[in-house]
DNA sequence: TTGATAATTTATCGATTGATCATTTTGAGA
DNA sequence: TCTCAAAATGATCAATCGATAAATTATCAA
């Protein structure tokens, strides 16, 4: 069957131009690459493809060229500016703003190729994968916290410490939106069928903890700012 | 060097007696499927432990069977019944009981063989990550809702909506403790130094905000209860 | 010291891998 | 219709993989 199918569409028509190749041996790889985690092989994807294993040396240099064009296909296209824009908009209550970039942000990564080959690479080598977090990190993170306190009349200091509180509370509530999918892509377990229902209660707790909170959480990592290194430190080393 | 260290190790002695032998086999390729994920060689294993290659199959019958037994080693012997128990005493404010438990569980997973071997074992078969998940779901995940809604006197209701929201609200919470040994042995980011305050910091925002939420939460979910497919549904397919 | 047994190695097989080559096939333009 | 560059293939190489069998070495009881 799967045969049959590869030799039909090999018939139909078997030269295509490089352009049309190539786009067809990256989609195909994408998919792979997802399916297998990296170690594909390329003659199983030639077959997939029904063209010649040979065939695809002749638009990638060699195989980790073709596994680069991917990661550049599955990540750079997938970031949308206009998020951050958006989350800082003080017209709406910030549990709106909240929900409406998370509802987003989850169905741009709640894609399997996404999600597999994102923690396949990482377990390879988490180069790309930390290149993509940057930009959540430098940007949406404070921003999401900043935004919460400012609704309550917080004015959240500029200091490493409360920076790292905000990066590890914002981090933590939202890496569970990440792990949405892993738990559909990679554990293969059901997502609930109400999820904006759920990612709105989830929302609602975390902004309602985090106002209820953050005076206190500031005041308490304020207050740990680092002197220097002990004597004792000093001379143990 | 390498090869000397390992020539060096065989001269030291040379013959084991079985189980002794298959214990350094066991452990070192639990080192080595965390680090090469799942395609490591029996080849590059037999070297590094000073053996020759043919001798893993008289402890193993195959490289399956050798990687059974490395999810057996490192999965099932971490799991401690008394994280229930102690989540469950109601004479300490639920915060502090949290707080405990995670650090437990953090402590328990935040170690490099565990979280690579988790997740590169999931992403090839989530037959055996599925396994462990279970008896966080079972068990631990509907204890803290209920706890948390115990300590300011909400009785939470036993139907399949309030079930679904209590475990996804938890798994939310509860996925971003894991998620730190994913940062750190998968994306390869640093921790926070203060990871204690930190993780007490998140534990406080969670309790405060479900409790603030819990009761309007309860009654959201309460009336979504499904009643039957409708006509319209039942006429399409 | 000898003989038996268990532990270990050397040599090797067959399959599969990524990659390269010379050769053939196609289709568009002169 | 002919030409020729581009597209695609078949044959094949060297390396590596998991696995097996036969030969060798160490250990220990008699």
């Amino acid at each position: 069957m799967n045969a049959a199918s590869a030799k039909a569409k090999r018939s139909v028509k078997e030269y295509l131009d490089a352009s049309e190749r190539e786009r067809r041996i990256l989609e195909a790889a994408i998919a792979f690459v997802a399916d297998r985690g990296l170690s594909f092989s390329t003659r199983e994807l030639a077959d997939h493809l029904g063209i010649s294993q040979p065939l695809l040396y002749r638009y990638f240099a060699n195989k980790e060229a073709l596994v680069e064009r991917i990661y550049d296909e599955v990540y750079l296209k997938r970031w949308n500016p206009q998020w951050n824009v958006n989350l800082a908009d003080r017209s709406r209550p910030v549990s709106d703003r909240l929900t409406e970039y998370l509802s987003d942000y989850t169905r741009t990564i709640l894609d399997e190729h996404w999600i597999r080959i994102f923690i396949a690479s990482a377990l390879e080598d988490p180069k790309i994968s930390r290149r993509y977090l940057k930009m959540l990190h430098e940007t949406t993170f404070p921003l999401i916290f900043e935004e919460v306190g400012a609704e309550i009349g917080v004015e959240v200091p500029k200091t490493d410490s409360i920076r790292a509180l905000a990066h590890e509370v914002v981090w933590g509530f939202h890496s569970s939106f990440f792990y949405l999918g892993v738990r559909k892509y990679i554990y293969r377990t059901e997502l609930p069928e109400n999820l904006e229902d759920v990612m709105r209660a989830r929302v609602d707790v975390f902004v309602a903890g985090l106002q209820a909170t953050m005076p206190s959480l500031i005041e308490r990592f304020s207050v740990v700012e680092q002197p220097q290194t002990s004597d004792e430190e000093l001379a143990r080393s």
